[in-house]
DNA sequence: GTCCGGTATGGCACTCGGTGCACCCTCAGG
DNA sequence: CCTGAGGGTGCACCGAGTGCCATACCGGAC
């Protein structure tokens, strides 16, 4: 029900997670927008005043852990290598994110079903995601600094592994977080590897033969076949 | 300086946008946090309860003719024929948004440098463009409902295709609406286009056995060979 | 002309999210 | 015992947004 562990160094995990555990559960019984935050301070137990010490806004309560996310999400975009495929390593950076939801399935369900109502906290949850996305964007640009239209490509790339990783997560929050959520998740991801390749896809193939033929097993694992056939169609 | 007219068949033009213009001069002189509804309603010379009438909230002001321009978005959509190209369409109604901000530059602009400055509007500006996103994604999922990731399909397209106007928009509107937008616009669009592809699927091969062929040719782009394997491998 | 009904507008009081400020309580350290 | 700092609190206040009712306007019916 509650949320996980504020930040880290903090000896103190009661009134902030109080305060969580008591919204949420006026959220789910009465909803959001009928629920003020006296009542959420009269059920805590504590003052009105202390909620906006923890919480800048109503809406924050309802993502607890968002910010601690978005930051490591940053610090894991910083520490990536020079030699790494940035497609890829954004596509990690997006797997960092759900396994965030992945950490507390009936919270995250709850936190759904909740967004998926409430106008206003969907527009928050907008917000929020699009802070990602420009964390996102922000280290292709980078990475993407020589090329041609990096920018572009680097705000149309972040867009999709985001568009990606929403689509594959909640399709997993409907299914009350039951079903496999890697598996989903990979293959979204892959689909958007494949669009935007590692590599641009150079004009000139200078092989002998027009025609390429590859065969795998039906059960192999997409990625591998993409893999075999980037190698064997001679994309650097 | 003001916006243009407010709805189709409505013969009265004066309030509506005389609220616009008293909300924009003040914004523009002493910023968009600093100046209350009261502040507006006082310069157009007009009740309060007036105000919310017209628009639903304080930020809507800023916004005047995204409504209709949603509208006109899905009505475009809604009237595309069965045999256009499902992604030359959607990247056609992007620029219908596209010829809406290049109506009236100078509002445009101003409104770019309120958006950026204010998180409030920000945030607004991000679920206004959700619904453009969601109009695009809707109608991508009507037309690739037959196909395999048809909703995944969509839903990356359609962000692929919102980040990549936004990144031509924006660079027009950082130019003061100076520059050639709509050259900036088909070149961005073009990308998404060139990624995502345009023809529907190469006829596929069914396989029936547990080793899949699959024969291409070398120069086809990579994204086509992927989608190729990922319908005769049966992904759900 | 008068009457009438619908619509546009204005005024008011109220709720609620959010903030600035001063206050208090507790606890460590001298 | 005093003191000062910091977390928590009460209070007054602001501004956005809403519900309700009064009013003004306006075109048509009589």
């Amino acid at each position: 029900m509650s949320a996980d562990k504020a930040g880290p160094g903090h000896g103190k995990p009661t009134m902030r997670d109080a305060l969580v555990a008591a919204a949420f559960r006026l959220f789910l019984e009465r909803g959001y927008e009928q629920t003020t935050v006296d009542d959420i301070v009269a059920l805590a137990g504590v003052g009105r005043r202390s909620f906006f010490r923890y919480f800048p806004s109503k809406e924050d309560v309802v993502f607890p852990d968002h910010e601690r996310c978005l930051a490591d999400m940053t610090a894991f975009l910083a520490a990536s290598a020079d030699d790494d495929e940035p497609v890829r390593r954004v596509c990690d950076a997006a797997r960092l994110v759900l396994r965030m939801y992945a950490e507390n399935p009936t919270f995250s369900v709850q936190r759904y079903r909740l967004t998926k109502e409430v106008p206003g906290l969907r527009a928050y949850e907008l917000s929020v995601v699009w802070r990602y996305e420009r964390a996102l964007a922000a280290y292709l640009r980078r990475r993407f600094a020589a090329r041609r239209d990096g920018t572009l490509r680097a705000d149309v790339i972040a867009a999709a592994v985001v568009a990606a990783h929403n689509n594959a997560l909640r399709s997993w929050l409907r299914s009350d977080g039951r079903g496999e959520a890697n598996a989903a998740m990979d293959h979204a991801l892959a689909y958007v590897q494949s669009a935007f390749g590692g590599t641009p896809v150079p004009p000139a193939v200078e092989q002998p033969e027009d025609v390429v033929v590859v065969v795998s097993r039906r059960d192999a694992p997409l990625w591998r076949v993409v893999q075999e056939i980037e190698s064997v169609m001679g994309r650097p």
